[in-house]
Parts: C-alpha cells; structure tokens; sequence
DNA sequence: TCAATCCGATTGCATTTTGCAATCAGTTGC
DNA sequence: GCAACTGATTGCAAAATGCAATCGGATTGA
C-alpha cells in the first residue's frame, strides 16, 4: 500500500480512498446487491465496469483493508471477496450519500426507492443492515430474531414493487 | 451540463459529481476554511490544487449547481465564489467522511480535531453550521443569539489548541 | 509616475489514468 | 472432448492530471 499522503486531513485521507468513479460503486453492489464474485460484480454492474478496471480496484480496496479474498470451496478458480469492517461501516456515509443524490441528483424512482428506505430507517435500520453484512463477510453470530426479514430483502422487495408498479402503469 | 449519466442509481450520480480526487477538497476548503477567492484556494490548499485543475473544477462546480460565482465590489478583478444550498447539505456528508476517515486512516492529530468536534456535535451542530454558512453564502438571517461564538471559530480554536499544545510538547 | 505585485485564469507539454476490446490459461458440466 | 465459465491480463487509444510558465488587466506602494 502506497503510504505517501497529500495530507493527513481525515477528508483528504477518505478521498485518496474513495476519489475515483469506481470504488464506491464496487462496494455498493456488494453491500446492497450482495455480489461477492469477479463476474458477478462485472455482469451485474448496471454502470459497465470494464474487467481490468474492476481487477484493479479490488486489488487496491484489498491492500487499503476494505475488501479480503478467499478460495470459493466449490469451485477451484472462483474468489469470494468478502468486505471487512472497515468497509461495513461505510453503510451510513452511503445512506447519506443516497439521500443527497434523492435530492439534488436526476435519480431514477426504481433505483432510489433503496435510498429512501435507508434514510426513513435511520441509524437503527443502518445497525441492523451492518450486523447482517458482519454476519455474511465476518461470520458473526446473528442478532436479530429468527424470522425477521433482513434489510436487504426488504430493500429488495421495495425495488421490485416499484418495478412491478411502473410495468402494471405501462401496460395499462 | 452533461447529462449523459452511467445509471439514475442515487449514490452513482452522486458519484459522478465528486468521484475525483479535488472537487470535494475544494468545497471542505470553502466549508471549513472560509475559502472565497481562487487565490486562496489555491494557496491555501494543503494538498497543493495546480491552478488548471482548480480553474477546472470550479467551473464544473458551478454547472452542477453546487457553486456560484459573483464580481468581488472591492476588487473589479476578483471574483467570490459562493455555496449553494445544494453544496451546504454536503456537511453532514463531510462529517460522516471525516469520522469515517479518522477511525480507519492515518490522519494526524491537528488535522482532525474539527472532525472529532463535529462527530461529538452531532447534527445539532451540523444544523448551526449550515445555517451560518447560509448566513455567509446565501444571505440567509442568523438564528443563533447573538454573541455566539460561530461552529468555524470553534473549530478552527481548537484545532489551535492543538497546534500550540504540540509546539509547546515539543519544546520542553 | 511607474514598477512591483496581485488577480483569475490559460497554455503547452509530459506523465498517468482510464476505457474498451480482445485474449488468456485453468475449471467445470455435459 | 468441448463449450461455457472462472478471475483476470494485454495492447492501445483517449482522456485526465500535474507542473511550470505565462497572460492581460487591476491594484498597491513609493
């Protein structure tokens, strides 16, 4: 890892981090998407991240400490990626970063329907949805009751909803 | 304005705005710093902006609607630039950034007491922050009594504090 | 008056980063 | 055996960045 900073402003330092077009859009389509493959994360990217792009960013999220890399047991080439904590607790800069875009940005309802979910569930939903993230990356016990549907299937039936919604508009 | 955009998804298009390494330096420098004029962004910046990239980002600041730019009356060849409330919310952002990068990155002492400040404030303070810089930027009237000492004359005091106790520790 | 300084930029140029398409060798399922 | 899939790598053109020098106008100080 590269240890030459422009300053050791807490600003700065997050931006030497997160300052390109990529990063962030990795770590969110394996927060919220739940995509922990090289092809799932280049396939599934509804930007079109090309391959020696993605290659390289999760190679540079690695040395920075947000992501790690492990053998899938079931297939001898796939690689599990698997955020660390230090990426988890990026959820409530996201959910706040999402809620600004709401505002201010030409987003599209289907896919801001996460952000407003997120933002009315406040910090509380965020806990919730960083506890599930340390139980799918880190193997920690679960906390939430049995049963309880997780942040992320409710985010996702909310999306589906909204997309069912605007088809039922359209054909009508 | 470009307005060819990679997806409408809330924290890609937010991306698009600050997913390179100055735009939102530049802002925390206008933010917390008080920056209004090119010269002391330039000059004043810690991370060292070369004046291309600056007279860059300044005019993409300002086609996105997070900057104004208005004649200086004191000085027929300067120019003020000015927030937008679209840049003011970004505080928040900025103090979730700040904390983020303090917990996880090596930043140094001096550098991130504003930010331990404005976690330890909370929105409370974020809120008073704003308000002055609508004050500032906006012509917006105060709210807080007068008297009151001003959230960027409480940072920058303490950030002081810190300086002067170093330089005193490293004296004796 | 007049030179020095400051103002917001702009220019030229070398380096670095990015984007895109094609390709790679090993693994799997059939 | 063989096509499809795995995580990447390579080559190359285009764009962004970094740096130093410079611009014409405005202001300042002697």
């Amino acid at each position: 890892m590269n240890t030459e900073h422009r300053s050791g402003c807490p600003i700065n330092l997050s931006l030497e981090v997160f300052g390109d077009r990529w990063s962030l859009i990795i770590l969110r389509d394996m927060i919220f998407g739940g995509r922990r493959h090289f092809r799932e994360l280049l396939n599934g990217s509804l930007e079109g991240i090309a391959s020696n792009i993605l290659a390289d960013r999760l190679r540079r999220l690695m040395e920075l400490g947000l992501l790690t890399k492990a053998d899938d047991p079931s297939h001898k080439q796939k690689a599990i990626y698997s955020l660390t904590e230090m990426a988890i607790t990026l959820v409530p800069i996201m959910a706040h970063l999402g809620a600004w875009g709401r505002v201010w940005l030409p987003v599209s309802e289907e896919l801001s329907i996460r952000a407003e979910l997120l933002e009315k569930g406040g910090p509380p939903l965020w806990e919730q949805f960083m506890d599930e993230l340390r139980h799918e990356h880190l193997g920690a016990p679960v906390k939430t009751p049995p049963g309880t549907p997780t942040v992320r299937q409710q985010l996702q039936a909310a999306y589906e909803a909204v997309v069912a919604r605007k088809a039922e508009a359209a054909t009508a």
